[in-house]
RNA sequence: GGGGCGGUGGCGGAACUGGUAGACGCCGAGGACUUAAAAUCCUCUGAGGGUGACCUCGUGUGGGUUCGAGUCCCACCCGCCCCA
């Protein structure tokens, strides 16, 4: 009894959590309490968020990214999991260089600075992370792995080095992605500057071998749009490889998905940069062609294949076969045609395509149907003003005419391999993934060239190739490692003789294709990582991250884990199981927060005004995860009250003297605790983190209520506060502990069973059954829940509100939905 | 042009498989406490009308299905994203 006493003598004071939180934060790590350990024995669950870029300053969409995430992170240990919750950061890249640039340091010094910085914000979240298992992709024992993965890539032949027309960015002066050239004027993705055309020599993933499998999401539990943005950039498309000729034998390879309408190819056109221009190109028409196709590769990446531009374009001079009828076409020279896309030339069909259409009527080109509309009549090409993107009866087709839309093109493809003219293709939108980078601060791809043994790999015991330290870096458009005075000279690993390094750097998206598995074991040498963690953890469970990484890093990482597993590296067919995407905090004004706006929301400003469990609190209350939206100054002080009520109820009832009160009112706080655990334990599982916090607020109103109906101190009531704390701690971890504490509980709070919930106590003795007349609510009546069908019929007949508007008229019919409503029908 | 997502009070957002629209919170108004303010607490708060407990309207617009539609179907408008 006096142990009892003394454990209920709880300090007041007010919710200061700047006092608690460094607090709690600094025991919780001493203590290890997160650090995830392989046990057999317990189901593992690796949970990850994407690792943040190391940009210098945690921006609030982090904090948003991550805190809900770790609520359920923290939600799922306590359900029992084994739960793996790792951090690190992706410290290699364009804008360390940048930035370097204009605070006068270097890309190393203004990274690894920034990584301290971040990890003190990190850890001022109060999320469950590893700290053990943090990873850096810039350091040396990371691309070590980096370069060895690469070697693996190379050795299994999906490395490969070749000439290509790549998009560069003038600005950064290096070499892009496709997928960093973003929007209709064909802009670089970091500096906005619209990139130009280049040939070089670079190194290339054969990401294109996996499109096939790629597209097969049957083991994936991610969201549908990622999964069709997916689908859409793989772009496959079935149809044929069709081989046209000039007329001095020339090939013309092209790929179309319609060859039923190659009866009606009445040109061709060739890309500018494609190497038959000059070959075809006749002696009057030599000045026009150069002309414009010097003109078209200065512009070829502004709006060249906008559908609304105007479809310029010169002849040739030439002519090519058709090699379906023998027909000679003329070849025409037009920007419409990317020579990075197919095969750079297409057969232009003008009645069946719209740009082809376009392009014919502009330069007087025959127009001729080939295709039948499935009602009407054959069309006349000369008047005929929409092209006909349309599948029929196949018409002036030679041999094929007649051939019914069913058949038109499996019936055409046959004619063309059985004439040895064409084959079944399949086409692919996707292209390989261009990894050189032209830039330092990156992980150096580890090839040698020597000049007897051609490209030489980088022996493992030679790895890493260190990136050096005392280079010139500032971009010139060379390779910064190309200009360092010895670092490229080195000795051929086969036969000795002096050989060159490889100087350009790997994609930085190659660092996070496998960041995951270097989460396994950070500090594992012998290997990538430790196969025994490897087996205990993979794959990842949940991913979390935004959506827009759904056309770059979801699909190299998945690229990733099927080439490794072909090698027998990795194992399973997909890398990370559950995805989740999370939307975006906009600036208050609407905006994308930047600094140049100026309405940036600083995190650590939020922590210090309000506290790390309010904002964590405030991100998950205001915002449909998924969507995000506008930060709002106003609504966190919702949150904030609320954690203040907390404080204070728990605290002014936790001295309470033992009391029973009113036992309906204990019944009815008990059955609000079932219904919360019930919510929020849905809730979380749904990643539905508005309604979490909600529900929290709800269950302390429903507390603060018993409070004033004298409930304090009875059993009912001690668990409900008990509860509470329990159902708070993965939102407010912090609050929870210390309120946890202070109440005498043992620590931590974080290592308590999640709460069940019982469906009888959760269960409502008293349900409000509506009343409608022909569908419009008239009356409410409170019955018993378990009320019968023919029960709720007849008592909503008797309302005498109701009565009012049924009269003496029986009813045409009465709906009774059981525990819902009954409506009475009287109007037909 | 094609594809995707969304449109609910002054605001952020709730609403299970079609069944009480607006939970929870913000803002606002009134009141209590205070010398006063802040904080806190209480009440009200979709619109219109009758001045409490009554009716009408109301989930982007127009149609439809249904006893009943925010939810399903068709057409359209607007916003965001992706691809051309």
């Amino acid at each position: 009894m006096a142990e009892a006493a003394e454990t209920k003598t709880v300090k007041l004071g007010p919710y200061d959590p700047v006092a608690i939180e460094p607090k709690w934060q600094a025991r919780w790590e001493r203590d290890g309490l997160y650090a995830a350990r392989v046990d057999p024995k317990r189901q593992k669950f690796y949970f990850l968020t994407m690792l943040p870029y190391t940009s210098g300053n945690l921006h609030i969409g982090h904090w948003y990214a991550m805190t809900p995430s770790d609520a359920r992170a923290r939600y799922l240990s306590r359900k029992g999991y084994n739960v793996m919750y790792p951090i690190g950061f992706d410290a290699f890249g364009l804008p360390a260089e940048n930035a370097a640039i204009d605070h006068n340091t270097h890309p190393m010094q203004w990274t690894y600075a920034n990584i301290d910085r971040m990890r003190g914000q990190l850890r001022s979240m109060g999320a469950m992370w590893d700290w053990s298992r943090e990873a850096v992709s810039s350091d040396p024992e990371y691309y070590r792995w980096t370069q060895w993965f690469f070697l693996q890539l190379f050795k299994h032949g999906l490395a490969y080095k070749k000439m290509a027309p790549v998009d560069w960015c003038p600005k950064d002066q290096t070499v892009l992605a496709r997928e960093q050239v973003i929007g209709e004027e064909r802009v670089c993705e970091r500096c906005h500057t619209p990139v130009v055309k280049k040939d070089l020599e670079q190194w290339f993933f054969r990401i294109t071998q996996y499109a096939d499998e790629m597209l097969d999401f049957s083991h994936l539990d991610w969201p549908e749009p990622v999964r069709l943005l997916q689908t859409h950039w793989i772009g496959r498309s079935e149809g044929a490889n069709v081989t046209f000729h000039t007329e001095a034998e020339d090939e013309i390879p092209i790929f179309t998905t319609r060859p039923d309408t190659l009866w009606g190819a009445t040109f061709m056109v060739l890309a500018p940069e494609h190497p038959l221009v000059e070959v075809l190109t006749a002696a009057e028409q030599q000045h026009a062609v150069r002309k414009y196709v010097e003109k078209a590769t200065r512009q070829t990446d502004i709006q060249r294949e906008a559908v609304d531009k105007e479809k310029t374009g010169v002849f040739t001079g030439g002519d090519a076969i058709n090699p379906v009828n023998g027909e000679r076409i003329p070849v025409w020279v037009a920007d419409y045609v990317l020579m990075t896309y197919g095969t750079g030339a297409i057969m232009g069909v003008p009645a069946h395509d719209g740009r082809d259409f376009e392009f014919a009527r502009k330069h007087g080109i025959e127009v001729r149907p080939v295709i039948r509309p499935p009602e009407g009549a054959a069309p006349d090409g000369a008047t005929l003003r929409v092209p006909l993107v349309i599948y029929g009866e196949m018409i002036n087709s030679g041999p094929l005419s007649g051939t019914p839309q069913e058949r038109a093109i499996p019936a055409t493809i046959e004619y063309l391999e059985e004439h040895k003219l064409g084959e079944r293709a399949v086409g692919y939108r996707l292209r390989d993934w261009l990894i050189s980078r032209q830039r330092y601060w990156g992980a150096p791809i580890p090839i040698i060239y020597c000049p007897v043994h051609g490209q030489v790999p980088v022996p493992d015991g030679q790895l890493p190739v260190r990136l050096p330290e005392d280079v010139e870096w500032l971009p010139t458009g060379q390779s910064p490692l190309k200009l360092h005075p010895t670092w490229k000279q080195t000795t051929c690993p086969i036969g000795g003789e002096p050989a060159e390094r490889d100087t350009d750097t790997m994609d930085t998206f190659m660092c996070s294709s496998w960041y995951h598995l270097r989460y396994l074991s950070p500090d594992y040498s012998q290997a990538a990582f430790d196969p025994e963690q490897y087996d205990y953890w993979m794959p990842v469970d949940t991913y979390t991250g935004g959506a827009e990484h759904a056309t770059m890093h979801l699909i190299y990482t998945r690229f990733f884990h099927k080439a490794l597993r072909d090698m027998g590296i990795v194992r399973g067919p997909e890398p990370m199981l559950q995805l989740r995407n999370q939307g975006h905090i906009l600036g208050p004004d609407g905006f994308r927060m930047s600094k140049s706006r100026g309405n940036v929301i600083d995190p650590d400003e939020q922590v210090r005004e309000y506290g790390a469990d309010s904002v964590r609190a405030f991100l998950m209350f205001g915002y449909r995860w998924p969507e995000g939206g506008p930060w709002n100054t106003d609504n966190i002080h919702g949150v904030v009250r609320w954690l203040n009520r907390v404080w204070s109820l728990v605290l002014e009832t936790g001295a309470a003297e033992a009391a029973d009160g009113d036992p309906v009112a204990r019944r009815d706080l008990t059955r609000k605790v079932h219904q919360a655990i019930r919510a929020v334990s849905n809730d979380l599982e749904n990643f539905e983190f508005n309604t979490v916090v909600s529900e929290l607020m709800q269950l302390t109103n429903a507390i603060t209520e018993a409070n004033q109906q004298g409930l304090a101190g009875s059993t009912e009531f001690n668990s409900a506060i008990e509860t509470l704390l329990l159902l708070m701690a993965p939102a407010t971890p912090h609050i929870a502990e210390e309120l946890w504490e202070r109440l005498g509980k043992p620590y931590s709070i974080h290592t308590q069973p999640w709460p069940e919930h019982d469906p009888d106590l959760a269960k409502e003795e008293l349900i409000t059954l509506v009343i409608q007349v022909d569908g419009k609510v008239r009356d409410r009546i409170t019955v018993p829940a378990g009320i019968s069908e023919v029960e709720a019929r007849t008592q909503a007949l008797a309302s005498a509100v109701v009565q009012r508007f049924v009269g003496d008229k029986p009813p045409r019919d009465v709906i009774v939905v059981p525990g819902r409503l009954v409506n009475i029908v009287l109007e037909s």
